[in-house]
DNA sequence: ACCTGAACACCGTTCAAGT
DNA sequence: ACCTGAACACCGTTCAAGT
């Protein structure tokens, strides 16, 4: 069934065509699967495939955590940061290793069991971490937005980005500035990394509860 | 052409229906449009109309700043942040106004003049605010890839936080404490915009520059 | 249990022909 | 300038038949 990720080096796949790498006529391949969805669900099953086991309780024997520090400026980047850059940069490279794949998977969004249990490690880390319960699913569905829009943004790194169509200095200058491809896309994710990791560390307990939005 | 706007309502089009709805055989659109990705991008043009113009240069005349508001520390949210997220809060309602669509525009990410010129907007709010140059294509970056994947959990909101797949005590409880449908999502999206709009804050000029990741 | 050929309904698209 | 019918190559899928 492997055969099939191999069809992802053209962006689209064709049941003919994996009948043909498989050396099969394409009825055959109706004795294994139940549909063409069924196997795009599969190859989203096989990018999830587990990596290591992530250190997903990251207090272990590490008691420097700040006790009183309510300060934002200076929160040392403890466990569950790493954890959960860990996790989050393992999400983003599972789509990343398939670029072309990605609008096939995000066509329609299942819950494929590999990304539940995903969710499920990202969850443990974040409590750790000390994120209220009523805000959990907020701020994961905040870390997933950006996850797969960053997975996309592979897909296309530079489509959105041309210069010719910028009417604005500050756009033009900032094309120029900036990378080109697969760099940018993963410098801009890193950046992402730090940005919504630092803001996180608002939103933990003890340092009290912030202003709803609302 | 609006009518292909109401295919929408199911998630996917034909030709032929298109066809249809216009009363009229398949074989005569293309004296209109020359296939069906280019009906794609007229739906994408035409999701994406101008609407009435942001204040763009956001420091007029107000100093009415709620004090003590969101973000990290006490610095107060001056024009450029509310103009920031007035084109974020845009951006993505252009794709939360028709959610069925948003996995068909992502299947190909074109540079259409309208979304370009949304980024013009964005870029010279960002540089007023005082990101610097180097950085701002990154900072772009991010947040374009955190709209477009709010956009696609807008799609289907509750598939991945389906409580009967998750398997940590952390996960079931967030998915008991966080609401449902698209309110869960619209909510969701606004606690990014503080987390993002709190982060830029530390990237600005005045504040020096960060320490860059690598 | 698995493969095969033939057939199905349905696509998007082309084109000569009409008006 | 626009519509039409017929035809094209190509889909995904089914199924009776083979082994």
């Amino acid at each position: 069934m492997a055969a099939l990720a191999l069809v992802d080096a053209q962006g689209e796949f064709t049941i003919g065509e994996v009948a043909a790498a498989l050396a099969v006529r394409p009825s055959s391949i109706y004795n294994h699967v139940t549909g063409k969805a069924d196997i795009v669900e599969a190859m989203r099953a096989l990018i999830f495939a587990a990596g290591p086991p992530v250190a997903v309780s990251p207090r272990s024997t590490d008691p420097p955590v700040p006790p009183g520090a309510a300060g934002t400026a200076d929160t040392p980047p403890d466990g569950w940061q790493d954890a959960l850059r860990t996790l989050l940069r393992r999400y983003r490279d599972a789509f990343g290793r398939h670029p072309k794949l990605i609008p096939m998977l995000t066509a329609h969004t299942v819950s494929s069991p590999d990304v539940v249990h995903m969710y499920d490690d990202i969850a443990t880390v974040l409590t750790a971490a000390g994120i209220p319960a009523e805000q959990l699913l907020d701020v994961m569905t905040v870390l997933d937005s950006f996850v797969i829009g960053s997975a996309l943004g592979i897909a296309a790194p530079d489509q959105i980005w041309d210069p010719a169509h910028a009417r604005t200095p500050a756009l033009i200058a900032a094309i120029a500035a900036g990378g080109r491809g697969r760099a940018r896309a993963d410098r801009a994710f890193e950046l992402g990394l730090d940005v919504v990791l630092g803001a996180l560390t608002g939103l933990r307990i003890p340092a009290g509860p912030p202003a709803h939005s609302r």
